[in-house]
DNA sequence: CAAAAAGATGAACCGGGTTTGCTTTTGAAC
DNA sequence: GTTCAAAAGCAAACCCGGTTCATCTTTTTG
């Protein structure tokens, strides 16, 4: 019945993830206490700790979620875990990203890039992630296999994503970035299927970084 | 001129990590306070802290050093990098571990296992790995291509690390895990250097996990 | 042996996070 | 509208990892 209190929570958690994300992009995640963010947000430091477990999550919130599992358990039948990821990752290089508005994503992701703290906390996201994709692998395959290409699987989808922001967060268009976006993932899903040993880096070549953005 | 305060410090070292190992083998790395693990080696807490700089320091000393670039950098002419990190795991699979004693290693390993602070710790010790080992790839290819590599290699090498270690802390002999970790090394670097695509999927088969430990 | 250099130390402090005990707000039943 | 239980909010005190600082002890060196 989407209740009086269920607004007003949702605007408080809000304020608060606004407020700490300004802060944190004015003076870096380390030089700013969570009571600052408590007070500027007008709510107890308990208060906050109740919507948000940690510190490090009020940035980190919702950063990574791509369910590789859930992707690779409902691919079509016959259609092998590694088409499936691919086909999905091409639909997100080519859909306009959508949902939070790309400004604040843009703000997010260099604060996480520009604190060592945020970003090592944002690779442990992935580990989860990891032992779920190993887990549904290994109903096909035996375990070591499956644990070994859901570690390639992730540590590939990881470095896109790291790509994929860097590129926005130094100034690219998001159209620019999704399109540079298509072809790193080609080559990272070639890489993947046909491995490492065949020298096929890179068949087509383009300016190898920004030439001044 | 090894002085007699050197000799001291490397004793009180010692004697803090040994325990520091001890208290968090009994009761859990969470469940200990540094305070504690001071007062039972008998120095001051400031003094830990300087020898040890973190509390997770105290177990993940020297875990994880492989220095993949190292390898990488140093290979013979001619050799591919696969081919020369994949020489090195072999002979370490074969050798018999040396330096710091079997019990011991267990033990902190088994600790690390069991706290997700730890794990969570001796993951983010493999990313400097990443960085460095796509920095000497990069010399030879393009940026992406290295940065997926290194992505794909060290991902794959912590997978076999914590099998190896998982079968030692669950009873198996040094002797039987490494000889384990032989075929494990082979079933890696194949993937790696052949890719997911083909279902090579493991030619030689064996017991396919404990049958109860 | 004396003075400088290096360590060790206790005490106070900081910041993230939790506990406790209490007040206020909300939603629903009467 | 009144009543009441549940939910949310709060201040203050606390815990723990880690640092700072000023002081004291030990080792080295000349």
């Amino acid at each position: 019945m989407a209740g009086l209190r269920e607004r007003k929570k949702e605007q408080t958690r809000r304020r608060i993830a606004a407020v700490a994300l300004r802060l944190f992009a004015e003076r870096g995640f380390d030089a700013v206490t969570v009571n600052e963010i408590a007070e500027a947000a007008e709510v107890a430091k308990v208060t906050l700790f109740k919507y948000f477990p940690t510190k490090e999550s009020l940035v980190l919130r919702g950063v990574g979620q791509e369910n590789l599992a859930g992707i690779v358990a409902a691919r079509p039948a016959g259609r092998s875990p590694l088409e499936a990821l691919r086909e999905h990752y091409r639909g997100f290089a080519t859909e306009p990203a959508e949902a939070v508005d790309r400004e604040t994503l843009i703000v997010q992701m260099r604060v996480i890039f520009a604190s060592p703290a945020l970003s090592s906390g944002a690779n442990d996201l992935l580990h989860g992630q990891r032992l779920a994709l190993a887990r549904v692998l290994a109903e096909e395959r035996d375990e070591l296999t499956a644990a070994l290409m859901a570690a390639q699987i992730t540590a590939s989808v990881l470095t896109l994503q790291e790509r994929f922001f860097r590129h926005l967060v130094s100034g690219a268009s998001t159209d620019e970035a999704g399109r540079r976006l298509c072809g790193d993932v080609e080559l990272a899903f070639d890489l993947l299927e046909n491995g490492l040993g065949q020298p096929l880096d890179r068949p087509f070549d383009r300016p190898l970084d920004q030439p001044g953005e």
